[in-house]
DNA sequence: AAATCATATGATCCTATGTTCATATGAATA
DNA sequence: TATTCATATGAACATAGGATCATATGATTT
């Protein structure tokens, strides 16, 4: 049985598969991308980060001001801790918040920029 | 029976509250954001839009370089349409689709970017 | 017109995710 | 130390999301 095409059976010009063939290279970076969006992809993670880059909160304040449970809250920071995207201090009874990636502040920003353009 | 303190039950100051409050002020918009972000959280639907951004592509070969089935990015496809987020035209018996919205790839580039760092 | 290629769509399945509820742990205070 | 406040965690539940499979539609070619 005979070989199949080179380019298999693509209708795209040769230069512009490569184009794209080349910006798909990095997979890895592509996952992790697609991750990070997906911690951004919820509105209460949102909201929580957006706090966060206002000021150092506590779980409980920061349930009143996203609107939603004390423990909704801390089960959202727990994943954002995981991630190393939130830091957290105890300072007595409290557990204070705040954001540990700049990174996600200015992508965040920048794409709410977009959206409410 | 008496009532809440003004500030409820906060622990945070007056001041930190209000800058919270107001950052968290545009719901839609917020809300808005994190549906964008869902979009993106998911790699065949990064890496459509990846290749979209380097050339107009038919389904099949968008399948091919993006490593799903014809459905699947049928499917995809569909979902990035009805929010405006890619155009398709006819060519025959191909469907031809491309980016229409700037700000995505504007958005996903820089996110990659910060990602890779 | 029949067959074939390309795409679209509906149904189903499986998994992932976010919330709530109950409970546990940590820490200060009475 | 017993109680109360604050946070964390586990289990269960409900929903949404993406993939596949089968099938339908569109469009060209023989």
């Amino acid at each position: 049985m005979a070989k199949e095409n080179p380019r298999d059976r693509l209708h795209a010009g040769k230069t512009e598969l490569a184009r794209v063939n080349a910006v798909l290279k990095p997979e890895g970076t592509i996952r992790k991308t697609a991750e990070l969006f997906g911690v951004l992809s919820d509105p209460t993670r949102v909201k929580i980060i957006l706090a966060l880059s206002r000021a150092e909160l506590c779980v409980g304040d920061l349930a009143s001001v996203v609107g939603a449970s004390d423990s909704a809250v801390s089960h959202q920071l727990r994943i954002l801790r995981n991630l190393g995207l939130v830091a957290h201090r105890r300072d007595g009874k409290l557990a204070l918040y705040s954001l540990s990636d700049e990174h996600l502040e200015k992508i965040l920003k920048e794409s709410i920029e977009h959206v409410s353009e």
